[in-house]
RNA sequence: GGGCGAUUAGCUCAGUGGUUAGAGCGCUCGCUUCACACGCGAGAGGUCCAAGGUUCAAGUCCUUGAUCGCCCA
């Protein structure tokens, strides 16, 4: 039967035909009663207005390389994928699109939004989700989960409520991060700053009755029209006698105490500061030390508002140049400096946040922060990379409370109540129907929503069904690992930690892997806004993903972040295709054997037969077979042990030269001849041999490239039933199967081969000349392992033929290669390049000397001898004893060409 | 201001105190050899940022400095 096979890789129907085949079947369901160890993860849910991005490529390529790891190990996997509700970021989206049609959100009124964010969401939300369909994740789709559902709301709730009732949540009067374009009070977290050129407007306030002025420095100077006092430190020498007076405040003519306060900078600006409580967390401080009104100069858009008096409904960097104009004007304004200094910028719009005075909600951390610094210290969570717990302990011992409420209609209302009749509030799971203090109807519930990383802390238990204890939270709670990027470790991995610990008793994860940052070819950090961000899809599109997740897995190594260029994924395409073409090889010359009445694929290839390798010959299992399971078997204990450690990079590489190196440019090349062999049984073996190899190799390679490898098993016959190579076992690395003395000769002979090459080249001899060459070996045992491999030899380094001689050659004659276990000599055909062998051996032969000097210098040190391990001190004898070897060897064949030069010039 | 990280081939990066420091890409030379030019074969290319120190032994550990980057305040 002929088979059809591209020439070339072409990923792209492949692809999608397994992603559409596993979801489908879904291939990856989680069973509770399946048995094995259970490997559990949990997606770090994306937000469900966003699209694949390069970081979460990285994230679900190392999760799903691990999950499909594990899986094939024979664990009991779970991969939970999801998304969360994203308040501000859905919010704004919907707002948007109703604004391009004309609604005002605050028209359609509370319950109408919320239903349209949820048609919004049904119908675009969530294309994360889909692309991770088509990228074939393995995660279990029956067990999607979203933060807003109503079974995850109701985690939420009664997490808000105990914490209530605990006295961990509370309402209160404090400065909070206020951004204007998303209307809403934000956290610390989500607060960015950036260093900021500004200026630094010195203002002269008069004192009143008196001539004198005190001069304050301001960075805001359109917050002085909420000011309400003027700051100095109690022991500064130069304002000591205005401590009580009052200044009028300019602009406002408002009349304002001087007040002393230890918080005060002398050194900065003048060493009065104006205070302004309402919009200065530092002032707001201080006015509460000093019973100072706090006056909220601002809209909830950073208009200026009626208490700014003539500057009201002008936006606050217009009021800026008005406030400083009329300064000018009325003789205020001393002086403007240059000034670098850190402005708060919201992290999801970029707009400059306003400190602004309000009343929210608080998480109350320092009881949360505690047993979940000492859940690290005792290591019942794992930090990986290690370097990375000194940055958690560091946040956690100097964690602050947490601003948990958001003014917005998405996300998980507040669960507090008001009651009109005595201002009792009340926390409750059920909307209460009336008062439990005065027993009136009339209650308000709180407007507010909670932040949407509230939610996230709950995810690995919220997602298994918690409060109840479902089978789902019973067999994977708590989950075996969690992998994202540093730069939640704060927001999302610290918080998830303090509340797994409150609620389950347990930790959420016990690992965490946290990978470096994609950057793009330039070194930049990818970004939406500056457009330096590089589009995933198009890049699996492009390549495929198979060749994407590689470069990714490649470059995967703890504590760096990562560099993506086309040209590296274009290298692990060829790679993609270099299996390709292995698998082309083998079916094609397959065909050829069967139709010359060779045995059939599944005569040879079968699971069973399969199973039963390596196969012999009289007895004997030729010295490459037993080689490449030997690579095989250490090659696979070398990646279980790298993914063991989440070392991605050195997983993908050991497999990229197993399959590349060992199977296509050694094995394959070796066994050629054997494949068409006139003696069958010889035929038989070497056929069955490469196909359990080689289907090896692809179950090693399927958790990295998992689309390639799927349809190159499927050409293979399978056990009846058998649906996917994801389920299908990982190699296992039998030490009994490791060959070191096949590994030793097949390395001796790979370096007669490549000697030989080398010389071909340098000899400038074309394909088609076969020169004869000769071998001195150093051993008796180098001799045999030469006859018994002779034809591969000849094959592999084009040759005529090899025979035995003993040295020394004549240099003058033909070029040399030496080794400590042989040299191999070929005759000169034509003139050769005497001058240019000359400066090459020199060169050799200087580093060699430099080398063995050196060597020597440290062999004979006595204290070396006596200090240093057996091992290594007998090492370096055997080594300087080669060296020399090699050293006269080259010697001799200096003075040989020396010689010859020297006469022939 | 505090903390963390980086500096290794032209580029991007690996490198677990020990015996001639590796990879991919790029470069040079030769090959359309009947799986693959997304390929095959061969090769060139390194004061491992600097200066001290520890050690029998340092790219690797320590100290200081330089340069670059990140986080927190």
């Amino acid at each position: 039967m002929a088979r059809e096979i591209p020439k070339g890789y072409e990923p792209q129907q492949i692809e999608q035909r397994w992603a559409k085949f596993w979801a489908e079947e879904n291939l990856f369901r989680a069973d509770v009663n399946a048995p094995g160890p259970v490997f559990s993860i949990v997606i770090p849910p994306p937000n469900v207005t966003g699209s694949l991005h390069i970081g979460h490529m990285l994230d679900h390529t190392e999760i799903d390389i691990l999950t499909r790891w594990r899986r094939m190990q024979g664990f009991n996997t779970l991969y939970l994928p999801g998304t969360d509700h994203a308040g501000i970021s859905t919010q704004r989206v919907v707002v948007r699109q109703l604004a391009a049609q004309g609604i005002s959100y605050r028209d359609l009124g509370r319950d109408a939004f919320e239903k349209k964010v949820w048609a919004w969401k049904e119908e675009s939300g969530g294309t994360i989700t889909r692309q991770m369909l088509q990228l074939g994740e393995s995660c279990d789709w029956t067990r999607e989960r979203f933060t807003l559902s109503p079974e995850l709301s109701r985690a939420v709730t009664e997490v808000f409520v105990r914490l209530y009732e605990d006295g961990l949540i509370y309402r209160g009067h404090y400065i909070v991060n206020w951004c204007p374009q998303c209307r809403t009070a934000i956290s610390d977290l989500e607060t960015v700053h950036e260093e900021r050129q500004g200026h630094l407007w010195h203002v002269r306030y008069p004192v009143v009755g008196s001539n004198e002025t005190v001069i304050v420095a301001t960075t805001r100077p359109e917050t002085m029209l909420g000011d309400t006092a003027v700051a100095v430190h109690p022991s500064d020498p130069r304002y000591q006698h205005l401590i009580g007076k009052m200044l009028l405040l300019p602009l406002m003519n408002r009349e304002i105490p001087v007040v002393d306060d230890f918080v005060v900078d002398r050194e900065f600006g003048t060493g009065a500061v104006k205070v302004t409580p309402a919009h200065d967390p530092n002032d707001f401080e201080i006015g509460r030390r000093h019973n100072l009104p706090e006056i909220d100069v601002m809209t909830d858009d950073a208009k200026m508002s009626a208490a700014a008096g003539p500057y009201a409904g002008l936006d606050r960097f217009e009021a800026r140049k008005r406030v400083v104009a009329d300064l000018e004007a009325g003789g205020f304004l001393e002086k403007i400096v240059d000034h670098m200094h850190a402005v708060g910028t919201c992290d999801r719009c970029g707009t400059i946040i306003e400190p602004r005075a309000s009343t929210q909600w608080f998480v109350k951390m320092k009881p949360l922060a505690e047993p979940a610094i000492a859940a690290v210290e005792r290591g019942d969570v794992e930090i990986v990379p290690e370097n990375r717990r000194t940055e958690y302990f560091e946040w956690m011992r100097n964690i602050r409370d947490w601003c948990i409420s958001r003014q917005l209609w998405w996300g998980h209302r507040i669960p507090a109540w008001y009651c009109d009749g005595c201002k009792e509030i009340i926390v409750a799971r059920q909307t209460p129907e009336k008062c439990t203090k005065c027993g009136s109807d009339k209650l308000r519930q709180d407007p507010d929503v909670l932040e949407t990383w509230f939610s996230s802390a709950l995810w690995p238990f919220s997602t298994m069904g918690w409060p109840d204890e479902t089978a789902d939270y019973k067999k994977y709670y708590p989950t075996s690992l969690l992998i994202t990027g540093y730069d939640i470790l704060f927001f999302w991995v610290s918080r998830m930690i303090m509340m797994g610990l409150k609620f389950t008793g347990q930790v959420p994860f016990r690992q965490v892997c946290l990978h470096s940052l994609v950057r793009n070819a330039e070194g930049q950090k990818m970004s939406k806004s500056k457009g330096t961000g590089i589009d995933p899809v198009m890049l699996n599109e492009k390549f495929g993903t198979d060749a994407m997740r590689f470069t990714l897995a490649s470059m995967a190594a703890p504590g760096t972040d990562i560099v993506l260029s086309e040209e590296r994924i274009l290298s692990y395409r060829a790679f993609a295709n270099k299996i390709w073409n292995a698998a082309r090889f083998v079916f094609m010359n397959l065909d050829k054997y069967e139709t010359s009445g060779g045995e059939t694929l599944e005569a040879l290839a079968s699971p069973d037969v399969r199973s039963a390798a390596p196969f012999a010959v009289n007895g004997e299992v030729a010295l490459v077979d037993r080689w490449i399971f030997s690579r095989l078997t250490r090659a696979t204990a070398q990646v279980n042990d790298a993914l063991e450690h989440f070392r991605f990079h050195e997983a993908a590489h050991v497999v990229y030269h197993f399959f590349w190196g060992d199977f296509c440019d050694w094995y394959i090349e070796w066994v050629k001849p054997e494949l068409t062999s006139g003696d069958r049984a010889k035929a038989t073996a070497t056929w069955k041999n490469l196909f359990a190899a080689f289907e090896s190799a692809l179950r090693l390679l399927h958790p990295f490239m998992p689309f390639i490898t799927e349809e190159l098993w499927h050409q293979l016959p399978q056990k009846a039933g058998a649906r996917s190579i994801a389920l299908d076992r990982f190699p296992e690395p039998h030490a009994e199967r490791i060959d070191a003395r096949a590994e030793e000769q097949i390395a001796l002979l790979q370096e007669i081969i490549t000697a030989a090459r080398n010389l071909r080249a340098e000899m400038k001899l074309d394909q088609k000349t076969k020169p004869p060459a000769q071998l001195a070996p150093a051993s008796p045992a180098v001799q045999s392992a030469v006859e018994n491999s002779l034809d591969t030899i000849l094959r592999l380094a084009n040759l005529s033929s090899l025979s035995f001689t003993k040295p020394p050659f004549d240099s003058t004659k033909g070029n040399i290669r030496s080794t400590k276990d042989f040299e191999l000599f070929i005759g000169y055909e034509s003139a050769v390049d005497v001058p240019a062998e000359i400066a090459r051996l020199k060169k050799e032969f200087e580093q060699l000397a430099k080398n063995i000097a050196s060597n020597r210098q440290r062999y004979e040190d006595q204290t070396f001898r006596s200090r240093a391990p057996e091992h290594i001190v007998k090492g370096l004898e055997t080594t300087i004893a080669e060296r020399q070897a090699e050293y006269e060897k080259l010697k001799e064949r200096l003075a040989q060409l020396d010689k010859s030069s020297g006469t022939s010039a």
